[in-house]
DNA sequence: CGATTAATGCACTTCCATTGCATTGATGTC
DNA sequence: GACATCAATGCAATGGAAGTGCATTAATCG
């Protein structure tokens, strides 16, 4: 059995042919992937099947979706830590203007926020916009 | 003429009614809105219209968009100070995730935020969800 | 006023999220 | 292994919102 069934087994997800597909593929790709650009990687994918895939694994803490701004969110796995209760990424988030990709910062962690009275933080997001390593030699 | 007609002038914009229209239905709402919800104020509007009122609001400076992470994006007032070459909107945003209601609060602006070697920051976005203060007393 | 330019309204397209339902595949029981 | 059961998949269809083309209307200027 391979280190990515196990771990989808761990995380309570039966692990299927295209689940193990997609998680290879994220875990693979240093930056973030919408749901498109999964698709594009098989040749004979579902989309449903892809969305589901997703749906599931955002449920038990497999994948968390970044809002980066741009209109369609993107997925990266989550750190570990996460799970069905709570996801757990806390981190910061970078989008590159000029490659657009969207990437973890896990070393990043989100700054304490103040807060007018009354006021309560469930959640924190950020995301700093710019241009990453790659493109900065331009 | 009016100040809001005065404004929209300073600003290089044309004041139109519906455009007038717009921008006083924003200024009265202390929350941000979608253009869906921007429709539903007015009894005869046309989308398109609304829409293209927003991108010309948006180029000159006077509305910026808010990316809350649900999908929709929202839109609120400009702070004094944008305008068409940079918008000036690096505060903290509220969304809650009770009332769903976006909220600009200004007077927290986002904290420097450090990147690794090699990144470059152009623009930031912080939201944070919880509990606003109306839906707090529940 | 007549010419010119900007704004508006309507129709249409596209993209992506989401759901219903029938089908296929896996699992566990006898 | 055959069967019952439940989960996953594939396909079709729906729906919401963004965006565009074009004809029409409104504003502005000489
Ligand atoms: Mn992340
Ligand atoms: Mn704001
Ligand atoms: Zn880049
Ligand atoms: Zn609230």
């Amino acid at each position: 059995m391979s280190e990515i069934e196990i771990f989808l087994i761990a995380k309570k997800v039966r692990p299927t042919a295209m689940r193990i597909l997609v998680f290879r593929s994220l875990a693979n790709k240093r930056a973030a992937m919408t749901l498109s650009e999964l698709e594009a990687l098989f040749e004979k994918s579902d989309r449903t099947t892809l969305y589901r895939t997703i749906k599931t694994f955002e449920e038990y803490g497999i994948v968390h979706p970044i809002h980066d701004g741009n209109g369609i969110p993107k997925y990266a796995l989550c750190e570990e830590g996460c799970d069905c209760a709570a996801h757990n990424d806390l981190h910061l988030h970078f989008h590159c203007n000029q490659c657009e990709e969207t990437v973890c910062l896990t070393d990043h962690k989100i700054p304490q926020i103040n807060l007018p009275r009354g006021y309560t933080t469930e959640d924190v997001n950020l995301i700093v916009n710019g241009k990453c390593v790659k493109c900065s030699s331009d």
